[in-house]
DNA sequence: CCTACCGATCGGTAGG
DNA sequence: CCTACCGATCGGTAGG
């Protein structure tokens, strides 16, 4: 029979290795996606038997949900604080942009195509709550200051609303960064880590001031408003 | 045994068949990713049983493959009659957005996880090629001309080179127009006709111009800049 | 283009 | 936390 010390020393090994488990699962699901990765894949990885996750966790589909869950809270936080800041909207958003990128956050489509497609209809609301709560909310609340500080356009004068604004920030994140590159030797993770912070930069760049050069915007605004019928009132 | 005519009939039949198996799995590849579609559900759809697949296709992954060439193929064709006509650099990116937003070209990123992880090393790279060569190359070569003309800002001072502006307009592209919505009834697919050349038009206007207002933009890069030490010379 | 069937692997359970 | 095992489904083959 198995007394206190005991029941202690297993209840921390339990939390400890639920922990582990959590780690590699995140690691593996936003890597290559749910159905890609088995539970046995998991438990190897954590030097378990597959039928060991199922002391920590329901069925796989909680594993997964415990994983995101975990995830958006955490990053929930550090957004949360960047966003407080006494600083301009583009210098958050570069902090923002170069949390997210730090982070494995990387293929935020994955995680949303997983969540919509693998999941049940229960599961799929929790988490879509869940990101639009914990990721979308904050960044979109720094948008929403450049909106009422007029620095940026304002949605009903041509501009994007402060939610879909913070979608397309994490949509534009990775996706320019891990392409696909014409294999030139085994080295695939190679110029990743200097450029890093320029690219992150990169983004936040185009998203608020575009590809176009200073001189030549006013002129192309209204080319294509011609053509477009929008953003006629440059100073209304 | 058969002769002329039969053998005929049974050839149209088959490249019917064949093309009706193409296109299914194109639907079904692209909406679900190469692993969640099985074999069997192609069959279904097409009205067959699954080893007749195997009449037309290797295997699995030759299948996906051809569906991929015969899909970039197709666009390449549309993208290159875009890109030749005479106008201007902004009104040809529109008409690039509309046509990828008009096809089943959806999930750029789904494609691309499933070239990178799901098929052979031979494979991944034909198909990286193929989509460098049929998709990227063409819309690059309009930010090509848009860099020369003195449109966008060039490279070396701040701007973002051709190619990845490419990537960059696909990433953005069907992103924050399929994102998770807070389910409000069964109509799913409500409001996704209307306001789909506007959400594609606003692609191609942050990509050029950004989210800031015109009158506040030469003060942010001077704010921006002091951070980041880039584009000082702008008369350079 | 079908029926019949294969080995492998999947998520999950029984029982200790 | 393990061994042993389950039914279901996968991609693919044999043979006609």
């Amino acid at each position: 029979m198995p007394r206190g010390p005991k029941k202690i020393a297993a209840r921390e090994d339990s939390e400890e290795t639920r922990h582990t488990i959590l780690r590699t699962a995140e690691q593996l699901f936003m890597e290559y996606g749910y159905r890609a990765v088995s539970t046995r894949q998991i438990a190897d990885a954590c030097g378990l038997t597959q039928p060991a996750l199922y002391h920590y966790f329901a069925d796989k589909q909680m594993l997964y949900v415990e994983v995101i869950k975990e995830n958006t809270t955490k990053t929930q936080t550090a957004l949360e604080r960047i966003v407080r800041r006494n600083e301009g909207v583009a210098e958050r958003l570069s902090l923002v942009v170069r949390y997210l990128h730090s982070t494995t956050q990387h293929d935020i489509g994955l995680m949303l195509h997983d969540i919509q497609h693998e999941l049940s209809p229960q599961m799929q609301e929790l988490l879509n709550d869940l990101f639009n709560t914990c990721l979308i909310a904050p960044i979109a609340s720094v948008f929403e200051d450049g909106i009422r500080q007029g620095l940026l356009r304002h949605p009903q004068q041509g501009g994007l609303d402060a939610i879909n604004s913070a979608y397309l920030l994490m949509t534009m994140l990775p996706k320019f960064i891990d392409r696909p590159q014409s294999q030139e030797g085994s080295a695939l993770h190679s110029n990743r880590y200097g450029a890093t912070i320029e690219q992150a930069e990169m983004v936040v760049q185009v998203l608020l001031y575009g590809l176009v050069r200073e001189q030549t915007r006013e002129q192309q605004i209204i080319t294509l408003s011609a053509d477009k019928k929008t953003i006629p009132d440059r100073n209304g």
